[in-house]
Order: C-alpha cells, then structure tokens, then sequence
RNA sequence: GCGGGUGUGGCGGAAUUGGUAGACGCGCUGGUUUUAGGUACCAGUUUCUUUGAAGUGGGGGUUCGAUUCCCUCCACCCGCACCA
C-alpha cells in the first residue's frame, strides 16, 4: 500500500531522466555564434575534477543555469560551456600516493563528475565541453605563451620560493605547515630560482583605472583589485652610505617624515645584506632565519618586528652631522619599492615596534594640534602640521611632501615616485602536472622558443613519481631535443605553467573549443565578453586579475577585442553546514547522525549523544559535508536546485539543512500534485481570451501577472531567494482561488498555472517540462518564450499608508494612488487612533511622503 | 599584521536603498482529514511585567523618521601572490 501511494507522488528520478535525454536529443543547449541574433554569454567559474561534485559547485551551477534558461526564454542566443580546470597538484599527489597516473586519475574524475552535472539537468552546451590538460588545449596556451613572448610580456628572472631540502622540492604556501615541508616535516627553506615572469605589471595602471568601467562587478571585489594593485605616490630618496660610493635607495610615502627619521631598514634579501652578510656572522644568521619564515606575506607581516645593525651608517640628506644605522629587518619586503625604507618611529606602528624592541629615537614630526605629540606605544598616522622638521614646519603633511620633495630634486638626492603593490607573475612551476613551458635552453643560443610547427609540447605518459624532485627533469628522453636556431644538443624547460595561466583564457576558448588556433576571431568577436560570470568570492583578486591582464594581452597579440573578459561578474557565498562530534570527540558525517524520540542528536551506530559544533565551512577534515549525488537520488535535481536557490541570498552563506532539502521536496510534490488534480477545470490550451473577467478570476491574473514582474525583476538581479518567495506567494493565491464555471474562470485558472510552470522553469525545469506537457502542450517549455506582465493589470488603484505620530506606527489608512497629500493628511489626522495619539498636544508639523508614509510629529 | 565582507525571531532570511521591521520558507503549537505516517489541509507563532512598551551584534550620533547614513567597540568569514 505504501508503494501505492509512492506511485501517485511525483516521480523526481524518472522524469527528469526523461527530460534531459529529451533535450539532448534534440540539442536544446548547442548553440552557435549568430551574428543576427543578441548573445548572452552565462559562465560559471569551471571546476577542478577532485572526483565528486559537492554541494558548493550545485549552487553555483544552479544559478549560472537559472540565468541561461532565463536569458534563452528572452530570446537570447546562449552560450553556457563547461570544462575542467584539470591540471595541478592534487593529482600528482594521489600519483605519488596510489600510484595513479596523473592523466588516468583526472580522466576518471572528469567521468565521474561530467554524469554527476549531467544529472542536474543544466542547460549545458556538451559538445564545447574543454580540459586544461589535454593538449588540444594547452598546445594552444603554448602558441599563446610564444606571442606574449615575442612581444616582451613574457621574461625570467630570479625570484623567491620554498624549499623542502628532503624532498628536493618546491612547495606551494599551503604545504608548509610551521615552516615546515608538510610531506617530509624537513624545515624549509627560501631559494632563488630562475622563473618565468609575465609582465603584468606593465598594466598596473591600465587594470586599475578600468575597474572603474566594470559597473556590474560588485564594489567590494573592485576595491579589493584596487589595493591590491595597490597605487601609492611616494618618493625615492638616495641616502649616501658613509665611506661607499653608492647611496642607499629608498621608497617612502611619507617623505613628509623625513626629519622624524632615526633608522633605516633593508630586506635581508636587498643586496647591500647579501653584500654584508658574508662577513658579518650576525647579518648571516639573520637573513637565514628571514629565509625560515616562509614566502607569504601573511607569514612576514605576522611576524614580531625584528632586525640586526649592520654596522652602515647614512646620512641624511638635511641635518647636517646626522647620521642614521641601517638595519636589516625583517619586516621590509624585497618586492616592494627598492627593500629599503626609512623608519620614522612617531608616525608609523611598525617602525615605532622596532624602535621600542631596539631603544631607537622617537621624534614626532606631525601634530594634529600643534603642540608636540606623546608617542606611547601607539603611531601617530593622522593629519597634522609638520613640527621639529626645519623648512618644513608648519606646513600641513600633504603641502610638506611636496616641499620635501621639490628640495630633494634640488640637490638631486631624489624624486617624485609612483609606485605599486603589484608584482609581475611568476608563472613557473616546477611539477610534472601542468603545460610545458614551450622554451628551449642552448648553450651556445641561450633560451629560445620552441617552433610552433612543434606545438603542442606534449608531457611524456611514462614518468614516475618515486624520486624527490620534478619527474620531467628525471625523465630520461623528453628534456633533451636540439635547438631550434642552431640544431647542436639542446633541453628543454623542464617547468610547467601556473594553472591559474590555465583559467586566464578558458573563456575564450569555448568560443572555438575545437579550432586549430588558439581562438577564432569571428567566433570571440561575437561572444566575448562573458556577460554574467559567476564563481567564488576566492577569485577575487588572483584570478580575475591574471584573466583581465591575458585580455588585454591577447588583444595585443591580435587573437581578440575585448580589454574585459567578465563584463558582469557575481560572487556566490559558501554552503556551510553544522558539525558534528561524537561521544568520544571523533567527527561524524551528517549522514552517520538522528534524531531520537525524544528529540536529541545521536549517533546511529553508537546510540550515543552527539555534541553539535558550530556551522562552519564544508570540509573533508571536520566531515561537515553532504553529498550532492546522494541528494539528487533522495530528492531529485530539481528539490536540490530549488533548496539552494530559496533560502539564502545567493552572495551569502547558506547553510545546507535537511529540513530545508525537505521542505522544498515538499513544495515539487505540492505543485505537481495541484496541477494534475486541477488542470481539467481549466479552459483547454488555446482558447481565446474572453473579454471580460469576475472578481475573483480578475483577483486571480493580478496576482499572476504582479509575480511575472517580480520575479522577472529578482532574476534579473539575481536575487533569486526572492523570486522563489514571491512564487510561494502566488503559489498560495492559487491554490486559495475558487473555481468558477465561466469561461473567464477557467480562462484565469489556465493562465496561472501556465504562469507559474514558467516562472518556476528556469529553476526546476524538468518539473516544468513535466507540467507543461501535462497542460496539454506538445511543445519544449524550454523552446518557450517568457511570460509578459499586462501592465494594466499590476498597478494598483488604491494603496495603504502607513500613519506615524512622533515615529510610532499608529494606524494604516487607505487612499487613491498620488492621492493628493493635504487629502492623505485630513484623512490620517481623522483616524481615531491617531487623535488618541496626539491627544492634546500641539500639532508641530504632518510629513507626507506620497504613497508611502505620513508622521505627524507633536 | 594588511585588505575586503557579514551580524535582523527558535532557524535561513525579507524590507521598494532613509518611510508600516520580521515577507517567504523551516521549525514549533493547536485543529481537521487519513487504515497508518517523517502525509495533506486550516489557524497561530519577535519579546515582555500586554489599555502598553521594547526590539535589527554592543555603545553613541545625525534625522520628523535609521536594519539602512556617521563614529566606536565586539564576534565571525574570505584573500594575502606556488591550493584551486
């Protein structure tokens, strides 16, 4: 019996099997580039193929899939592709791990989750599917790399990266663990290597000043771009070191300081320390333990302020007799400006640190009230005259700069200097799992680039995995070739590419994902740029930086048009789930916990209590997380969808609840049933529309026709949270409507339910390809064009205003749209609660806002 | 440490961007239906000392009016250049 009535239910599995076999075969999702026809272009950041698809990648899809149904519905010629982002590190780890090969190991997850989208039901064009990893992709990144190369954006040089002495290895940030190699436990060490550099710094400017055209990216995620680029006017000033010929060289933004300065501070990679350290055991140890603390800034900002006197002394550049010791310090970063800073204790915390910890001078030379300032334990960084500072007193910090500066030209100790935070791209790689770097090194030609008749460079299949280092240098054949200028004995780069140089133009590639060039023009000309891109708030700043820098570096090279690849951009928030622990402390899956009878959380296996956690970010280590396979088998795609999209909005957390799952399993089961029990009292497909409607039938299309602009409105803005709220709503309407044997009831009724089978399409769509059929239509929904709001039926004639006394809500009148307000004033002033209100105070004065409010302030 | 964000009932959140705080959903309570229910339907659900008052993380300010703007403090989240 409980099969019988299972059977009644909506099949979920069964029908949007059937649907998506049904718009495969009809190619519902393959489109190409129709210059006679408006394109949208709906991109989500593509995956990384770990093996499973989790319920992160759900949300994202399932909103980029709203957009392109949607858009398709407008009439729109949409490009939606997918592909893998399918090079990178944890598949050389599961090589050294299980001893997969790196290929096998991606292939087989991109099986696995290709079926896994597949079961999503998204409206994905397959047949512009891309992986990084193939080398009909990147034997094109290399054809790419060899343009930027041949005009200057590309060049190598020395830089900076961990090193595990163990494992004869570089390591990534996130595999050092206390500064130590995370595999070997060895600690680690900084080594300069030669690396390729893209010069995407030459675009400092250019990326900064065109963030301000990007109008449909969020504020934040501009903002973020725009301090990381980091612009900042400042000087350089030359500090002759005593007994040298050569001055010390600094950047500094606050020259205006300059009097307040009592120490300077290198890098201990600067190369005045390289210089020092070889005989001076002191500076030596130093600059090694610098060399511990690891590459990231976050490392080094953390860091306590620490630094070693070199025994240097400068002078400066206007007291006369005043010299300053020059430290090497750990706080001061190579990368940025020259490595070396003058430290003005008074008005900087990190130099002021350093002077307490070293018993420096602390010379105030702003103040904000002209008196002289103590100086505690905290930096006075605000607004102030110069004070202490000769010519520059009394001069306020912006005027003082200037002045300071305009007296350093002079004697020609320095200038003027716009500077940047931005560094080139270091792009060299030294794994096996990545794209060649097309280069050859000769010895009797240098490093040159490999023919482009050679393309692609293809890693070699047999390489193994046993030996510390990059299985491409230990490869016995693959590095040694002949040189390309002069054929004499030759290897190859044996780097790969940063896969973020990976995802800098996949993009453009599904443009033309099978051309034999990089990209057709034709092709990018008319889809680029993405019109709506969606990924995580993570890609804020790296990615999105490295893709619009290779635009406009693809635009130099002549492969495309478009400066901005992203013309509009949306950040999804995170699903977060609760955390579970067991009786004794283990982490539980939310799968291995139930409630009992009597209300608490326990353990299935165990029976024992659980202690809840905090939500948290889903993570493998604190088993937080629910399967999407498993809840598109419970629910089905379009419950999972529908959840995801309803209860957050879509640029925040949400946080994933069975509950939630649930309940919008439940809303599938409602609809479907309310239509099927109810389409026959609707007029038949078709009919033509009567000429005049009761009250209710009336009631009923206002109700419908206000949802198509509501929540044509909310997807528009992508708030679809809202839209689903407003669907509910009508939802609700519908089902309170009371059938009426007229033509124009039973016209009103069909309307409806069409109306809401629409609207709700773009995020269950195999329920609505369902329900439309069962309408009695022959035709795909899916080849079916938006509905339109009548715009006679959703404005209203009357309106209900609110009426404050002193601020407090004390009654609500009803009046006539643009009533005219000394009206709305005599008819809210007439309210009995309101003259309760104001009792016998005096009236002081009535604000009307129209339409909206009225306060009677007393 | 630096940069960016978030904070509203028991829970997720809404609020036309300065104008009725709590839409919509979940949960809960009561009722109806059903052979049964982790079903369906109906009603209720911010709090309190309830003729009223308080209330959008805490404190202060601007305003006739503040979830919305400003200052300050607290908590949590994202990024920091070799994870993707």
């Amino acid at each position: 019996m409980k099969r019988e009535k299972a059977m009644s239910r909506y099949n979920a599995k069964e029908v949007e099997a059937k649907w998506q076999a049904s718009w495969a075969e009809h190619k519902s999702f393959e489109v190409e580039a129709d210059p006679a026809r408006p394109k949208y272009y709906v991109l989500e950041m593509f995956p990384y193929p770990s093996g499973r698809i989790h319920i992160g990648h759900v949300r994202n899809y399932t909103m980029g899939d709203v957009v392109a149904r949607y858009k398709k519905a407008q009439g729109f010629n949409v490009l939606h592709p997918m592909g893998w982002d399918a090079f990178g590190l944890p598949a050389e780890n599961a090589a050294r791990d299980k001893g997969v090969h790196p290929a096998d190991w991606t292939y087989a997850n991109i099986a696995h989750m290709r079926d896994e989208l597949k079961g999503m039901g998204l409206s994905l064009d397959w047949s512009k599917e891309i992986a990084t990893c193939h080398p009909g992709y990147y034997g094109h990144q290399q054809k790419l790399f060899l343009d930027f190369f041949k005009k200057g954006l590309v060049y190598r040089k020395e830089s900076w990266v961990n090193w595990d002495p163990i494992d004869m290895t570089v390591l990534a940030n996130e595999q050092v663990i206390d500064g130590k190699g995370w595999r070997s436990g060895a600690v680690v060490e900084k080594r300069k290597l030669d690396q390729w550099m893209f010069r995407i710094s030459d675009y400092s400017e250019e990326l900064l000043n065109a963030l301000e055209k990007l109008d449909r990216w969020p504020d934040r995620v501009r903002l973020m771009q725009q301090n990381w680029i980091g612009r900042s006017t400042g000087a350089h000033i030359a500090f002759d070191i005593i007994g040298e010929d050569d001055p010390l060289n600094i950047y500094t933004t606050r020259p205006d300081t300059l009097f307040g300065a009592s120490f300077m501070a290198v890098s201990a990679d600067h190369p005045l320390t390289q210089r020092l350290a070889k005989d001076n055991p002191a500076v030596r140890d130093f600059v090694a333990e610098c060399h511990r603390m690891g590459t990231s800034e976050e490392a080094i900002e953390k860091a306590e302020k620490k630094g070693v006197d070199m025994g240097l002394k400068v002078a400066h550049p206007f007291i006369k007799g005043k010299t300053l010791p020059v430290y090497v310090a750990n706080f001061v970063l190579m990368d940025y400006g020259t490595g070396a800073i003058f430290g003005c204790p008074a008005h900087d915390q990190r130099d002021l640190d350093f002077a307490r910890k070293y018993g420096l001078d602390v010379t105030p030379v702003v103040s904000p009230d002209d008196q002289t300032p103590e100086i505690g334990d905290t930096a006075y960084v605000g607004p102030g005259r110069i004070i202490n500072s000769d010519f520059l007193n009394g001069l306020e910090v912006e005027a003082a700069k200037a002045e300071v500066i305009r007296r350093l030209e002079e004697l020609g100790k320095g200038a003027e200097k716009v500077n940047y935070r931005l560094r080139d791209w270091g792009l060299s790689r030294q794994r096996y799992w990545g794209c060649p770097i097309p280069m050859i090194h000769c010895a009797k030609c240098g490093t040159v680039a490999e023919r482009e008749e050679n393309l692609p460079v293809k890693l070699p299949d047999d390489v193994t995995f046993d030996k510390p280092g990059n299985p491409l240098d230990h490869h016995p054949t693959w590095k040694h070739v002949n040189c390309p200028e002069c054929g004499g004995e030759a290897t190859r780069e044996t780097d790969t590419m940063d896969t973020f140089v990976d995802s800098s133009w996949y993009f453009a590639r599904f443009c033309s994902p099978r051309a034999d060039k990089p990209v057709e023009r034709d092709k990018v000309d008319y889809w680029l740029p993405v019109d709506q891109y969606i990924g995580g708030i993570e890609h804020a700043i790296l990615h999105l930086l490295y893709s619009r820098f290779y635009s406009r570096a693809m635009m130099q090279t002549g492969w495309s048009h478009v400066e901005e690849p992203f013309a509009g951009l949306f950040t999804q928030g995170m699903v977060t789930h609760e955390t579970y622990k067991s009786a004794s402390g283990e982490w539980l899956l939310p799968d291995e916990v139930d409630q009992n009878d009597a209300g608490n959380l326990i353990e299935i296996a165990t029976g024992k209590p659980v202690t809840v956690g905090g939500v948290e970010k889903m993570s493998k280590s604190k088993k937080n997380v629910v399967d999407p396979g498993a809840i598109i088998e419970k629910f089905g795609a379009d419950a999972a969808r529908w959840y995801v999209l309803s209860d957050s909005p879509p640029d925040r957390d949400m946080e994933w609840t069975d509950a939630g799952a649930t309940g919008a399993w439940r809303f599938v089961q409602r609809l479907h049933r309310y239509i099927l029990e109810n389409r026959d009292m609707a007029a038949a497909p078709g009919t033509a529309m009567p000429g005049e409607f009761s009250d209710a039938a009336m009631k009923l299309r206002k109700a419908a026709h206000k949802t198509i602009t509501q929540v044509t409105e909310n997807i528009e803005e992508l708030h679809f949270n809202n839209a689903i709220a407003r669907i509910y709503e009508f939802m609700k309407a519908l089902s309170e409507y009371k059938f009426e044997a007229g033509e124009d009831g039973k016209w009103a009724l069909r309307e409806s339910m069409e109306v809401i089978v629409q609207l709700i399409a773009p995020m269950m769509p195999h329920l609505a390809e369902e329900l439309w059929q069962a309408l009695g239509h022959d035709t795909m929904l899916v080849e079916t064009a938006w509905p339109k709001a009548d715009p006679v039926l959703i404005v209203e004639d009357r309106i209900t205003m609110a009426v404050q006394v002193k601020g407090k809500l004390r009654a609500t009148i009803e009046v006539a749209l643009n009533e005219e307000s000394k009206r709305v004033e005599e008819i809210a002033l007439a309210e009995k609660k309101v003259q309760n209100a104001i009792g016998d105070a005096p009236i002081r004065k009535v604000i009307v806002v129209p339409n909206r409010i009225v306060n009677v302030v007393i």
